[in-house]
DNA sequence: CGTATGCAAATAAGG
DNA sequence: ACCTTATTTGCATAC
């Protein structure tokens, strides 16, 4: 509560000083102030330069991106601070999600936090979205809200977690594998801060062409707070050989407590449970008994199956941008790639969409995501390069296997009436909801997902919403 | 046409 | 069998 003028400044130095970082650094100001006045996640990140160079987490980057237009200047605030401020914190909020975490704090958000506010020095934002920052200005309680949830009680808690999560990182190997951000980024060591250190070239797309930010004075030193936080190289895995691994490749999904009222002790357990960003199912289910190696050479002995290499952020970088180049030089497209991937017959694969292949190589996924499509984007294109060189293409056994995910499209009649319904009862009985399907003529189980989704939208609305 | 992206279904995982 | 929360994808449609 102390937080006495600018409560946000004693609670920055506070976390940076946990993460070893100076927060109050003025490009984070700017930062701040910019990310605030984001219409959406997307603007904020894609403003900010740090969403190229600092340190970030893909997923919340890709939670951002995608939950875009519903985050809003919530979602962007926090994750600016993500990328700003020290990994702790970004686990945290991967795990306790912005929404969990604005209604912890927003209770009492006694924050006065206008100080900091827009009308400051680097008011002269020229983005190529400067008018819609212009049209959240004009909801000053939205910001204040945002400032509010930054309340003590949070801040106190990533403080600790960043605190946990050091300890952790300085004793054991890897505290929690390199979630750095891909592009730029450069997952090195630590280059201190004023040396923007780009390894090589990287030409991804839209990088740096941001003209639009304006005092580029201020930004452009900060680093990537995280980075300290590297433990540098990697040696964990790889040596210990044996079992090891400890957590095996399982990975605990960044998932986590589905109420946070503990809090404190919860960023504990979080904080450990955490960094082990190791393979996830998202594509593979794994069900069928193991044989999950997918790719060649992926399982040394031991049962950590996965490699440092494999979740290092520069790795997975490198080989998005590989991975297109071969195959462009197939001439192949990305739905090409996507459906081809059903007849790679991998245990619990199937073919994917344009999207996904397209987001594999611009990196929009999450790390998880991305270390677990990785392989088997790997052995498509060892395959493929295979086939062509045997000049003929592969016959191509469609093996009937695992098919892509389905996605109903729900017409905007039906949504209007599941909107009816959901308005009077959210959570009608699984009679009611048999009743609604048939009438609208949807699957039952379509109706009920609905429900579910329009559950959690209607909770993240109610933050970004009054209050 | 091939690629991005918004938004939101489907799913995973722990009750 | 269904809920919740967190995440992974895929339609659709805009570049």
């Amino acid at each position: 509560m102390r937080a006495e003028s600018t409560g946000v400044d004693a609670s920055l130095s506070r976390i940076g000083e946990a993460a070893g970082r100076d927060v109050r650094d003025s490009g984070v100001r700017a930062l701040l102030i910019r990310a605030q006045r984001s219409k959406t996640d997307s603007d904020a990140l894609q403003a900010s330069p740090l969403y190229h160079q600092a340190a970030g987490d893909s997923s919340i980057r890709l939670t951002a991106r995608r939950q875009g237009t519903r985050g809003q200047e919530t979602g962007s605030l926090y994750i600016c601070f993500c990328f700003v401020f020290c990994k702790p914190f970004v686990h945290f909020i991967r795990t306790g999600s912005v929404a969990k975490m604005m209604s912890m704090n927003s209770k009492q958000h006694h924050f006065a936090m206008h100080p900091t506010l827009p009308e400051h020095k680097y008011t002269t934002l020229h983005s190529s979205t400067e008018a819609i920052r212009r049209a959240c200005l004009q909801t000053p309680q939205l910001q204040s809200n945002i400032f509010a949830s930054l309340d003590e009680t949070l801040l106190a808690r990533a403080e600790a977690m960043a605190a946990v999560d050091m300890a952790v990182s300085q004793s054991k190997s890897h505290p929690f594998k390199p979630d750095a951000t891909y592009h730029t980024m450069n997952t090195v060591p630590c280059s201190s801060s004023s040396t923007v250190p780009l390894a090589h070239h990287h030409h991804h797309h839209h990088h740096h062409h941001h003209q639009n930010l304006e005092p580029p004075d201020l930004m452009d030193h900060i680093t990537s707070p995280s980075l300290s936080l590297m433990p540098s190289a990697h040696e964990g895995a790889g040596g210990g050989g044996g079992g090891g691994g400890g957590g095996g490749l399982i990975s605990t999904s960044a998932h986590t407590h589905p109420h946070m009222h503990g809090l404190t002790h919860l960023s504990h357990q979080a904080a450990m449970n955490m960094n082990s960003p190791l393979t996830h199912h998202g594509l593979l289910p794994g069900h069928h008994g193991g044989a999950h190696q997918g790719a060649p050479g992926l399982c040394n002995n031991g049962l950590s199956s996965i490699n440092d290499s494999d979740t290092d952020p520069r790795e997975l970088e490198a080989f998005a941008e590989r991975f297109k180049q071969r195959r462009i030089k197939l001439g192949v497209t990305q739905a090409d790639v996507g459906g081809a991937l059903a007849n790679l017959k991998i245990p619990g694969v199937g073919s994917l969409s344009q999207s996904t292949i397209c987001r594999f190589e611009s990196l929009t996924l999450s790390h998880n995501n991305m270390i677990a499509l990785k392989p088997i984007l790997q052995a498509w294109l060892e395959e493929a390069e295979g086939a062509q060189r045997e000049k003929m293409n592969k016959p191509d056994i469609f093996n009937g296997s695992e098919k892509k995910r389905k996605r109903t499209s729900i017409a905007a009649p039906e949504k209007r009436s599941l909107e009816a319904y959901f308005a009077v009862q959210p959570r009608p009985s699984s009679e009611k909801i048999a009743a609604i399907a048939e009438k609208l003529d949807l699957k039952k189980n379509v109706v009920r997902v609905w429900f579910c989704n329009q559950r959690q939208k209607q909770k993240r609305l109610k933050f970004s919403a009054a209050h």
